[in-house]
DNA sequence: TCGACTATTCGGCATTGCTAAGTACCAGTA
DNA sequence: TACTGGTACTTAGCAATGCCGAATAGTCGA
């Protein structure tokens, strides 16, 4: 991954958080770790920290603060009904985009 | 589109003017217009002159300046063998992307 | 006691798209 | 002539996002 990456994962890395938490819960630490297990390998400790703060200010997600057994306390994090709305919201955008890019791609042949 | 759209933006509408220049020369006018039309409704007029500013600085693409019959002269691009390079790089950015996403949104259901 | 791993926070920077205004050139029209 | 509208590009400043680097804190094993 290379510099294109940054600044492509503006907007979508929002989307791919907010993804996860529809799955199941999480805290920062493990979404970090995940990503990077999934290739997202220079994605910042500090990005993922920092999306999470701005998601739950807006009110797309719920926080429970669990303790942990091996360092501090964990933020636990759970999209809500109004972070489902956004995220769908998300996928919308995204389709029409992802549907632009592969015309091009197939036009440019 | 909305909001999310203009951060998603970032990063891929680079790619996505250096796809254009990659089928034929173009000059900003034309492709704000063209973009417009495949339904990037709201996309500012100076972002991409901005943008073609900046992709000619790191010498991605070569300029030529055409005189119009119905205005100031046009500055068309075309995209030089290290744009092809780089749109190359961009696709497999791209492509990395979306498949992390496309899997996202199928395990989320 | 000293790392090593877990877990979060914070301040400052670079990049990018948007807003808003301005410049310039030409054609048609009152 | 003066005005309007479409074409075509430029510029300054703002907001949002991701990255970097450092700091803070808790737990465990050597």
């Amino acid at each position: 991954m290379g510099k294109q990456a940054t600044e492509m994962l503006k907007g979508t890395l929002e989307g791919i958080v907010l993804a996860i938490l529809s799955d199941r819960p999480a805290y920062g630490y493990e979404i970090t770790a995940w990503l990077r297990e999934q290739g997202f390998s220079d994605i910042a400790e500090g990005t993922v920290y920092a999306l999470l703060v701005r998601v739950e200010q807006r009110g797309l997600v719920d926080v429970e603060k669990v303790p942990s057994e091996k360092g501090p306390p964990r933020k636990v994090y759970s999209l809500n009904a109004r972070g489902r709305e956004y995220l769908e919201e998300f996928w919308r955008t995204w389709s029409f985009l992802a549907e632009r890019l592969e015309q091009l791609r197939e036009g440019g042949k």
